[in-house]
RNA sequence: GGGCGCUUAGCUCAGCGGCUAGAGCACCUGGUUUACACCCAGGGGGUCGGGGGUUCGAAACCCUCAGCGCCCA
């Protein structure tokens, strides 16, 4: 049998993909006589297709599900992928926007969300393509989208527990406000940037008889956490009448400065430091904030205000900053919403209203100017949030959001999850705390604990269309004295009841009480709802800011007919917002397998074996998935969670396809084969957290890498020109579309040639084997029978395969890869395969021979297959002709595929260093010979005679390995043994264990060579100095450990010999 | 402002208290020996970002400075 001469990625791909497929390789079923392990997929988002990081991210998980299938886990891999609420949304829109020049507003709800759903089964199909093309084992049969029924239902049941719970509320908070979106965007869906702007200084008159103030009082209470004192609508805020300023001498004023003129309008308080002497008798004294005529006071705080800064006051606007919404709920100050959701200035503004808020900026500063309380404005540079989907400035802003608690008492009687007495943020917090979940690398975990440890309310609400619509249905009532009261007694006692008691009884006695308010209040509506629907609705009440009330209901998954009910019958309308897409990921390692049904593949698979991504994610979605997962489940999602680094380009840049540095990982498949691309990934999987990959243009004329320079980014340059043919290309960005007048260049990287390389390596030791392997009988192999050298082969082979087998359980992916390579190419490859060449010609010698050829190639098919199972399978099925029984030590009929073939493990007692030694000896003694005919440049052919002085040991040892030393080094006339001399023209080579010389006669350089002699001298010199110095320093000799010492007495005996040695051979020849 | 990292050969990275600091690519020399030029043999190339400290011993540990990246404010 005869294989091709090079490796053909390609071929291999196409016919392995559906095979394995076929075969069912990848489907696992619930066994409970095997031990599962599952990885569940980080869903990619249907916004774009794939790029390099998603191959990193799951060729990882792709290694880790083939080997521990190959050890005989059930393995399970789950794919799927994710909605990505606001990413898609705003992907579908900017094309409606470019392309029919429509905004969603034209197409309605329904229309947009059939839109977008088109683009997600588009770019789901993409994905999971390219997930298939880079050979990942999905059981594909389990494929998820966290929008899916199986999802959504998920999603529905913990929304409802959440809300049950009273973990869910809605209420006023400052949000991250895209006012060209119209929605709050989270924090990771903003990024920072420096933006000229500039710094005002103003001055707010002190009122002389400090008047008090009825305002501050708190707010109702009736909702589950405190809400701040809301003040939005003319009605609760003093009318915006310009005020009189007061004249004459002895007026104080209070200077301040601020990067946001306009939200003096929103301005409630004026902050000073309570230590700051300037302003110790101000404080408690009120100012007239001008424009609107409204009195402040002038409060201390010492988090908001640093003295050393500015003037040392700072105006407080509650509504407007996060830092100062800080402040308002430490001194309770009112919050006055100056904007409305477009970005323009409300009712609040007075005379301003209607005005864009930059506008706004310019006329309250013109405003101020009039009335002499401005003080001037310097150019300074702000970092400025901007929303990473519009790219427009974010506006923190007070809206209606709906949130998860995360640090309330958590009331376990009524979930069925874990108990927590601390909420659900310390909940999480100590799964990682105690090591139930372990991060790998460790320090990771303090990202996750620190972030966790806020205990920041999740924010859920989205202003969208695509998404999990929330399960809120609710309906308003007017204001009623009676029924408030009614409400508040209710609401007092259900908090009095969630927070104690036992499961059951404190479920029955909530519904009894509150059947006993229904029965007699005003609240017919709620009394018939509860009593039609029981538990399936959860009812809630809300005080609004204007004096009414909304009833809240919740309503259990699959009932359609009472939604549809609350609707039609009740008058209620379901909240418009939909869930942030991390509430559905948070759920995906139990929403995948089931939950909330107890199906079999939840009660087996969960908690999943480990969860493989990036470190961006620890928090939106790492942090959650552990939360909801003991909240629901009562137990952590995985054990492990392995993060890896990420793919920067050579600029240093993270990777994105808007940038067009982001590389599709189909392009490098197309360039390098998959084997190449997978080995590339697991070999920058070290445990730095950054990696980066230098992209190139493939010039589409003639394949020339041309290196990406930064110009070439972000659509700037449309012509590059080659520098090899010469010929013109657009570089790989992204385009939309292809260029009339140029190709587009695909990219690539020249780090993914050394994988290329290594399959091609490994297909051509096995092209070797199969080339000789007539005859070939399987036996079992005994170790103490065999030649040094297959002892040697086998020794590292078992070495490596522990080795190898101890990275991956570390997650040191890079460091497997490397052992396997080193193996295979420098050990394999280089010697034992070029040593077997003689064997296989000798009759005797041939059949042990072969059988090691073949148990070692087998080993390393089975090793390399995790990482580079294409080229795995090929040879697999290769061998199967010339070699079906195989194995070490014992032959055995192989597997159908190397896919469920068994990981390699090899007796203990083969790892044998003092073999691996005497055959390094070798290994020296040829490369100093080879070393000296390269100097001498002597024809390859030509055979040296070569003298050997050594101890009778080692003298043994190269007769017994005689035949590859004459073979490897070219060597004619060999002696070898303890007394042989030096031929008179010679170079050499000292080795600790023996000396070797070359003979030379007639070629020698004698100048050349004692020039290299003095080198070698003086390099040894200065080796012995320092050792010496070592052992002369007599701290060493009495703290250092006495083995360490010892070796370095003989470092010194044996550099003092080596010197001896050179000299005297100097001599000679000079 | 806080946190996590990074800075080692021209490039991308290993090494993370003790052999003369390594690999791949690139570079130089020589090679059509029927496994492989995606190859073989050999070679050159680094005062381990700067400074200070701990230690018998530091690329590695600590401090500090400079530069870079990311995350959280």
């Amino acid at each position: 049998m005869e294989l091709p001469k090079q490796y053909d990625p390609h071929e291999s791909q196409r016919r392995w993909l559906d095979w394995w497929q076929q075969h069912g390789f990848f489907h696992s079923r619930p066994d409970p006589n095997r031990q599962p392990f599952c990885i569940v997929i980080p869903p990619p988002n249907v916004t774009g297709a794939l790029h390099l990081g998603h191959a990193l991210n799951n060729t990882l998980q792709d290694i880790l599900i083939r080997w521990r299938r190959m050890q005989g886990y059930n393995a399970m891999w789950m794919p799927g992928t994710d909605h990505a609420g606001i990413a898609t949304q705003a992907v579908v829109e900017r094309r409606l926007r470019e392309e029919e020049g429509k905004t969603r507003h034209d197409l309605g709800r329904e229309e947009l969300v059939r839109r977008i759903w088109q683009w997600k089964d588009q770019y789901e199909a993409r994905i999971l393509n390219q997930l298939r093309e880079l050979g990942c084992s999905c059981d594909w049969e389990r494929t998820r989208f966290t929008l899916d029924p199986i999802c959504a239902k998920a999603v529905r049941r913990t929304f409802f527990n959440f809300f049950r719970d009273r973990l869910i509320f809605r209420g006023k908070r400052l949000v991250n406000w895209d006012t060209h979106l119209q929605t709050a965007v989270a924090d990771d869906e903003i990024f920072h940037e420096t933006v000229k702007g500039g710094f005002w200084t103003f001055r707010y008159p002190v009122k002389k008889p400090p008047s008090p103030s009825g305002r501050g009082a708190r707010g109702e209470g009736l909702s589950p956490t405190p809400e701040p004192h809301l003040a939005s609508g003319s009605g609760s805020i003093p009318p915006l009448t310009p005020t009189p300023l007061p004249e004459g001498e002895g007026q104080e004023f209070i200077r301040f400065s601020t990067t946001r003129p306009e939200t003096m309008l929103g301005d409630t308080a004026v902050a000073v430091h309570p230590d700051d002497p300037r302003y110790q008798h101000l404080i408690g004294k009120q100012v007239t904030v001008p424009l609107v005529g409204r009195d402040i006071p002038i409060i201390a705080d010492k988090d908001l205000v640093d003295p050393t800064l500015g003037t040392g006051a700072v105006k407080v606007t509650p509504a407007h900053d996060p830092n100062d919404y800080a402040c308002g709920l430490r001194h309770n100050l009112p919050m006055i919403n100056i904007l409305n959701p477009d970005g323009t200035i409300n009712a609040n503004g007075g005379p301003f209203a209607g005005l864009d808020r930059l506008k706004a900026r310019e006329r309250v500063t013109e405003e101020m100017e009039k009335l002499g309380l401005f003080d001037g404005r310097e150019d300074r540079d702000i970092d400025l949030a901007h929303s990473d989907r519009s790219k427009t400035p974010i506006e923190p802003y007070l809206s209606d959001q709906w949130f998860v608690k995360m640090a309330a008492p958590s009331p376990q009687p009524l979930s069925q999850g874990e108990r927590g007495s601390e909420g659900l943020a310390q909940m999480a917090m100590d799964a990682v705390s105690d090591g139930r979940v372990r991060f790998f690398p460790p320090r990771y975990a303090k990202t996750y604990l620190d972030w966790l440890g806020e205990k920041r309310d999740w924010c859920i609400s989205r202003q969208l269309w695509w998404g999990h619509r929330i399960p809120v249905w609710e309906v308003t009532f007017p204001h009623d004295e009676t029924f408030r009261t009614k409400i508040r007694e209710w609401d007092e006692i259900a908090e009095e009841i969630i927070k104690s008691g036992a499961p059951e009884e404190t479920k029955q006695k909530l519904r009894e009480k509150r059947q006993a308010f229904f029965s007699d209040s005003t609240g017919g509506l709620s009394n018939e709802i509860f009593k039609r629907y029981g538990d399936k609705v959860e009812l809630q009440f809300r005080p609004n800011e204007d004096g009414t009330f909304s009833f809240l209901a919740c309503v259990q998954p699959d009932c359609e007919s009472i939604e549809r009910e609350l609707e039609d019958v009740f008058g209620f309308k379901q909240d418009p917002d939909v869930l942030d897409t991390w509430f559905s990921s948070a759920l995906w390692p139990h929403s995948t397998l089931g939950w909330p049904e107890m199906t079999p593949e939840l009660a087996y698979y969960y908690p999943t074996s480990v969860l493989v991504t990036s470190r961006g994610i620890i928090t939106l979605w790492v942090a959650r998935m552990v939360l909801t997962g003991l909240y629901n489940l009562g137990k952590i999602p995985f054990q492990h969670v392995y993060i890896h680094p990420t793919i920067l380009d050579g600029f240093g840049e993270t990777m994105s396809k808007s940038k067009g540095n982001g590389v599709d990982p189909l392009d490098i498949i197309a360039s390098y084969g998959c084997d190449a691309l997978r080995f590339g990934m697991a070999q920058l999987a070290t445990e730095t957290q950054d990696s980066r990959m230098p992209v190139a243009n493939v010039c589409p004329h003639c394949s020339t890498l041309v290196p990406q320079k930064r110009e070439h980014m972000n659509m700037r340059t449309r012509k590059v020109t080659c520098p090899s043919c010469k010929e013109p290309f657009r570089p790989g960005g992204p385009w939309s579309g292809e260029d009339a007048e140029f190709k587009t260049a695909k990219q690539a990287s020249e780090r993914f040639e050394a994988g290329r390389n290594f399959a091609n390596k490994i297909w051509n030791a096995a092209r070797f084997l199969l080339m000789n392997l007539d005859g070939y009988t399987p036996a079992a192999v005994r170790v103490q029978e065999l030649p040094i050298e297959d002892r040697w082969i086998l020794s590292r082979l078992a070495t490596t395969t522990v080795a190898v087998t101890e990275s991956l359980e570390g997650y040191h992916f890079s460091e497997a890869a490397k052992l396997i390579y080193e193996f295979t190419w420098s050990e394999f490859c280089d010697w034992y395969v070029e040593m077997s060449k003689g064997r296989l010609k000798d009759a005797a010698a041939r059949p042990a021979a072969q059988r090691i050829l073949v148990g070692v190639l087998d080993g390393i098919v089975r090793l390399v297959h995790p990482i580079m199972p294409f080229v795995a399978e090929s040879l697999w099925q290769a061998l199967h002709e010339a070699a079906f029984e195989r194995g070490l030590p014992n032959p055995d009929p192989a597997m159908e595929s190397v896919v469920i073939s068994p990981w390699p493990a090899y007796p203990a007692e083969w790892q044998d260093a003092a073999m691996e030694k005497r055959l390094a000896h070798m290994q020296e003694l040829i490369r100093a010979v080879r070393e000296v005919r390269n100097r001498y440049m002597i024809d390859q052919r030509r055979p040296l005679d070569a003298n050997v002085k050594c101890a009778p040991p080692i003298a043994a040892d190269f007769e017994q390995l005689r035949p590859f030393i004459l073979q490897l080094a070219g060597i004619g006339k060999l002696e070898l043994g303890p007394d042989v001399g030096k031929p008179p023209q010679s170079a050499g080579h000292v080795d600790p264990d023996f000396e070797v010389f070359v003979s030379l006669e007639g070629l020698i350089d004698v100048a050349a060579e004692l020039k290299r002699l003095d080198k070698q001298i003086a390099e040894k010199q200065k080796h012995l100095q320092s050792a010496q110095a070592k052992l002369a320093n007599s701290s060493f000799a009495d703290k250092a450990p006495p083995e360490v010492v010892q070796q370095q007495r003989d470092l010194v005996d044996e550099l003092g010999k080596q010197l001896r040695t050179l000299e005297s051979n100097r001599k000679e020849l000079g």
